[in-house]
DNA sequence: CTCGGCGCTGAGAACGTGCTGAGGACGCCG
DNA sequence: CGGCGTCCTCAGCACGTTCTCAGCGCCGAG
């Protein structure tokens, strides 16, 4: 799920990023209106959440440019409680959900889940291939019943993997969707850390398919 | 669903009723502290939201009251920050979750929504997990029967991690939770407060997720 | 068979995360 | 007022994790 944040203020913005990769988003940020209408409209997100308050363009503004032109990206707006714009407009404008600051950072992520969801399955609790079960909760992998400790990076590969057994998946969709990476990284990074999946989950787990990419065994 | 609402400020218990009812809730509102408990006592309600300041008995005595008669109603406090009362105190008592006014209505919403998919009525008088147990009611803590002494905040955080044993839970949630805090609080204090059980409970007691989170060991 | 390119791996550097002790702010109580 | 306990901040440290890089092997095309 790729994410666009458009806020201006450094230190709210990091930390949303921050918070929302650890629950396995990918996302990216833009500090003005401007250069945030830009990403909306070419970014190919799944949802954009958005500061009202914003250099060069306000976060209605932007919403309904997007709408005029027809792009129907779920938002979630974000407003500071000062009494000069209110939800009302907030929600007028084309936005789909809305919240005042400071909010809490649990309800943004129900909120945002349910933007989401809308027509998406919900995910199982568990998943299974074969003899390997990942559990996200309690971020556990066994593999035969036997416990396997990956670091966080292996999780988020291995989840991402398993969501999707024995269709092959390409470099270029891991580094985006595992990294959240630009386009110029090298995709080396994703070789090494198959290397490191197979010496812990057995070798012909993972099968490689030259100039395509990866596929987990079923 | 029905709810118990208890609040005496007359304006705030009838938009809570009028807002909640809209959202599909039956909701019944008790203006003091002993119309409160024996609504409690007697309705059924699958959640109660509950204020601090009530005349008669106040909330923390009607939870605990509640607690001690084995009545396991999940319980959302409300609280004025007026410094006199403390988020931890809330926790403390036996309450399930914990917001100070003013509140923004959506999290209220988002929270008590949370308390009833959680909704546990089979809840045991006392959380135990492994050799440890946690008794909300009375607020005590014991390891291997002796007598463990926390502080108030220490107690709410492994209070909370007590009723989802097992699972990780990342210092966000936590911060947001047991601290209320903002997504800007840095969250090395979930990190001191971890180190402070680990010294009082036992060091193998709460694992360290790297990247993730804390879990408490089952 | 030969060659080019893709993928694999080990070594090690760079980075970040989490842990801890010291200490300051604050409120409470004698 | 002074001592005490709790809560929180901060900076330094240690270690695990992540990533880069270079060299090599292997596969497939021609």
């Amino acid at each position: 799920m790729r994410l666009l944040v458009v806020e201006d203020e450094a230190r709210l913005a990091a930390a949303l990023q921050r918070g929302l990769r650890a629950e396995g988003f990918a996302v990216d940020v833009a500090r003005t209106g401007p250069a945030g209408l830009d990403a909306a409209r070419h970014g190919g997100y799944d949802a954009m959440i958005l500061d009202v308050m914003l250099p060069g363009l306000s976060g209605y503004e932007l919403v309904r440019t997007l709408r005029a032109e027809q792009h129907w990206l779920p938002v979630l707006m974000l407003s500071a409680k000062d009494g000069e714009y209110d939800q009302a407009d907030g929600l007028d404008c084309g936005a789909d959900d809305y919240l005042t600051k400071p909010f809490s950072y649990v309800v943004l992520l129900a909120r945002l889940r349910a933007l989401l969801r809308r027509g998406a399955p919900e995910r199982p609790a568990v998943l299974a291939v074969g003899d390997l079960r990942l559990d996200p909760a309690r971020r556990r992998v066994t593999r035969a019943d036997t416990e396997v400790t990956l670091t966080a990076r292996e999780f988020a590969l291995l989840n991402y993997l398993m969501r999707r057994p024995g269709q092959v998946i390409s470099k270029i969709e891991l580094l985006d969707h595992v990294w959240n990476a630009s386009l110029e990284t090298a995709p080396n990074i994703v070789e090494v850390y198959v290397g490191y999946l197979r010496r812990k989950l057995g070798r012909d787990r993972l099968e490689t398919v030259r100039g395509a990419g990866y596929r987990l065994a079923t």
